[in-house]
Formats: C-alpha cells, structure tokens, sequence
DNA sequence: CGACAGCGTGACAATTATATGACACTAATG
DNA sequence: CATTAGTGTCATATAATTGTCACGCTGTCG
C-alpha cells in the first residue's frame, strides 16, 4: 500500500520527536515544522496526507494556519488534527468549527494518537473510496468490487481494477507512467515504465469498444488521462 | 535553467547591496529599488520573479505597495516576502492578510534569505504550474492538459503546448529566438533557430484562426511576443 | 527600382511515442 | 500436480511529432 506521510506542526522539539518515532514504528512517513509558516511552505511542498497541528504556537496560532488551510482550494480537504493542552480544550469547539477533523489533548499516549491518525486517514479515503462511483454509463463499486458498464458486467485483473480506481478518483487530470506507476503500484517500484502501457491497453479493453478511447485518453508525452467528457483531439 | 530575478526594495542602502551580494553569489539577477514609487515602476517594467519589501519606508509604505500590487491582476501573484525589525514583529500577521507569501526579521542570514527565496518560488512554481491560465477566450489548463478557445477544444503537439506555456508564463514581452529555445526546448540546445518559427506557425495555427494573428506577435528583427492586447507596430 | 534580409508556409524524411500481440514466468486454485 | 489467470517484458506495427529545407512573400534600405 502507500505509505502516508503526516506533518506534525509543534514549537516544543520533544513532541515533535515523541510523535516522530510513534509514527515510524507504525510505518508513517514524519515531517516536522517548528511554526505555522514552515509548516505551510512544507504542506505546500511535500503534500502531507494529514497534518498534526499544535494550537498555541508563537506567532501565527494554529488555528490561523488552519484557517489559511481550508481557504486554499488546494489544502482545503486535507485531514488536520489539532493537538491541545488540557486547559485550552474550551476553544477546541472553535478548532473543529474552523475545520479540524479531529483533536487531542496533551498529553497523550501514542497509542490513541496512531488510532486517531489511522482513523482520520480511513475516513479521508472512505470520502474518496467507498462509495461506488458511477460516471456516464460506468459503474464502480469497490466494495464488492464489481465493474460495470451499461448494466453488462466487465471483467478484469487485479491490477486494471486498482487503476481503474485511481483513475476514477482522480479524473480529468494528466498523470505521467511513472506517477500512475507510483499509485498503482505503491511505492518505490522499479518497474519498465511502458508496463504501465500495457495495463492501459487492457484495462481498455476490459472496459470494451465503448470505453475504448471514450474514457482513457492518451496525453502525447504526457502520460494518460481518465475523462468522462469526449474530447475532440 | 532560468534566472530569477528579484527585486529588493529597502531604503537602507546598505541592506539592498548586502542582499544583492548574496543573491548573485546564488545565481538571481538583483534589482534595487529605494522607495515604492521605484519599485512599482521597475516591477511593472522588469516583471521580477520576486519582490523582497521593507515593512518600513519613508513615503509610501512597503504594506501600502504589497496591497496595491495585490489589486492589480498583473501583479496579484507576484510572490512577496516581507523584511522587517524585530520590534515590528507584531505586523507581519497583517503583513500576510494581506498577501504577502513570507517574512523575515532583520538581522537575517543570507543563507536563510536564500533558503526562503528558493521555498517562495519554488511554490510560486508550483502555483503557476497548476493553475488554469485563462486569457481573454483562451484557456489553458496544465492540469487536464487541455486547451479550448471559446469553450472549443484545440489539440496540439507537446511542444506547441509547451511554447504556449511559455507564452502564458511570460505574456507581454518580445523573446528572441535564442531565448524562446533555451525556455522551451530547455537547456543548451544547439539548433537551428528558425526552427522556432516553425513552431509558431504550429501554435498559430492549432489556436486557429481566431488566434492568428492575435495573441502571438511578430516583432521583426527581435522575436516573439504573447499578448492578449492588440498591439499596433 | 532592385537587392536583400527576415519571416511565413507547406512538404518530407527521420525520429520518437504509443498500440498491440506474443511469450515466458509466477502465483493461485482445485 | 495440473491448470489457469495474471503479470511484466519484449518485438513489432502503427501513428504522431519534429527538425530541416526550399520556396515565396514582404518590408527595408540604398
């Protein structure tokens, strides 16, 4: 599977490091940020998939940076859980009003803290994953893991079904073999990339004539893109 | 690759010469100006990458010249990072309301300077690279890779894509031949620069007759130009 | 006007990118 | 163990793109 990467924003070094070493153990990818604006530039950069964010911090608080998050488009879903002090659990109304998905109170075990994370992340992927999508005449339901199309069942191998996946979540943008590779595959893979060509060419015929060139479009030395829309090339 | 050219408008002369020092020894261009009515000059007719602001300035103020360039839409996504004493740390709350990307207190290191240039455009990179770029019936989308004019869509070859990127990016201002082929074929290229007129008549011709002799520009002896406006030679 | 440089245009062959079919290998299944 | 479905790689076929060139037009300058 793919490995999650958490950002954990504190100006206390020895939660940073307590965190850190909780989240390696449980096979998390840790950054660290030390203010709100290392941690936006590092959101900005590296994309973490969820973000730990301490609620008083010199400078710009927490919550302000929270807010600047949902504000841009781009982090706007991107899961937050708010760490706080026993005192200040009064304002965390506010923190899960101004979004945060979640919060903790110092201090904590790590145990609870991986669980939280964990839960977080399901819910995340569950926004995205579990719900069967249906686009035009295609059906996709990953829970009982069946494809459709027309009402006619398709087909396919394990890893069509995991691209096909990724493809329908994340439409109408081009990704190049090696980041297709990277999501379906998961991780480090060294792999030919024109495998990823080959999948392509049966996942779409799996998905037959209709879905031929209708759904998979082919991005000149680009990569591929999944659409609904017919284009006119 | 590109040099970046910034832009450091501080009345302490001083500074300015320090931080052009250190600027060049990392490899960007350096501009100076002293006061706002300067600066807003050279941006307008240098368009820097980026703009380094004093807080504090005789005259106009450097919050005063981050609002106004926020306003106009040429300059709207100009990264700005903000100097300032420590004493007025207090502002820079209001200083990043108010647009600008970053901040950073007097004394600064010049490795740090340079650490939070390279992080500002490396986002402003970013930013530009998956925002959709419309202009006037344009629409260039780097995401889906997909360019319309009038809601038609246009097909293209991954070099005229990568031309009109270019052009987006950098609208307004007459390229050489030379200049174009270092941007868009990237790096030290040894080609026939006719070659690029070519590649213009490609992107002419696939942004259709509406945008023949629209958008790109002919300037005789010089290069090229991309821009929305019409311009009489 | 005439020579000339700068640019537009269409054609074309070489190159490169992608599609497709075949095959050997592996893991799962009965 | 035999069978089968699935995977990754390769060779070949097909298609799109690219750089260059030749030719013609147009504005410039003496």
């Amino acid at each position: 599977m793919e490995e999650s990467t958490v950002l954990i924003v504190d100006d206390e070094s020895a939660i940073r490091d307590m965190v850190t070493v909780a989240l390696e153990v449980a096979g998390y990818r840790c950054l660290q940020a030390e203010n709100a604006r290392d941690a936006h530039a590092l959101i900005i950069d590296e994309s973490p998939d969820l973000v730990l964010l301490d609620w008083m911090m010199p400078e710009t608080s927490g919550l302000e940076l929270l807010r600047r998050l949902r504000r841009d488009e781009l982090t706007a879903k991107l899961p937050v859980i708010m760490l706080t002090a026993k005192a200040e659990e009064d304002n965390m109304i506010q923190g899960l009003d101004s979004g945060a998905d979640d919060y903790m109170s110092k201090p904590f075990s790590p145990r609870e803290l991986i669980a939280r994370i964990k839960s977080a992340l399901r819910r995340q992927d569950a926004k995205n994953q579990e719900e069967p999508i249906q686009v035009d005449g295609l059906l996709f339901d990953p829970i009982s893991h069946h494809v459709s199309i027309n009402d006619k069942a398709l087909s396919m191998g394990p890893t069509e079904f995991r691209l096909l996946s990724f493809f329908l979540s994340h439409q109408d943008r081009v990704y190049s073999r090696g980041q297709i590779l990277d999501h379906v595959w998961g991780g480090n893979v060294y792999m030919d990339e024109r495998t990823v060509d080959v999948h392509i060419r049966r996942l779409r015929k799996a998905l037959g004539i209709d879905g031929h060139e209708r759904f998979i479009q082919t991005v000149r030395g680009a990569g591929y893109r999944f659409s609904q829309k017919l284009v006119a090339d």
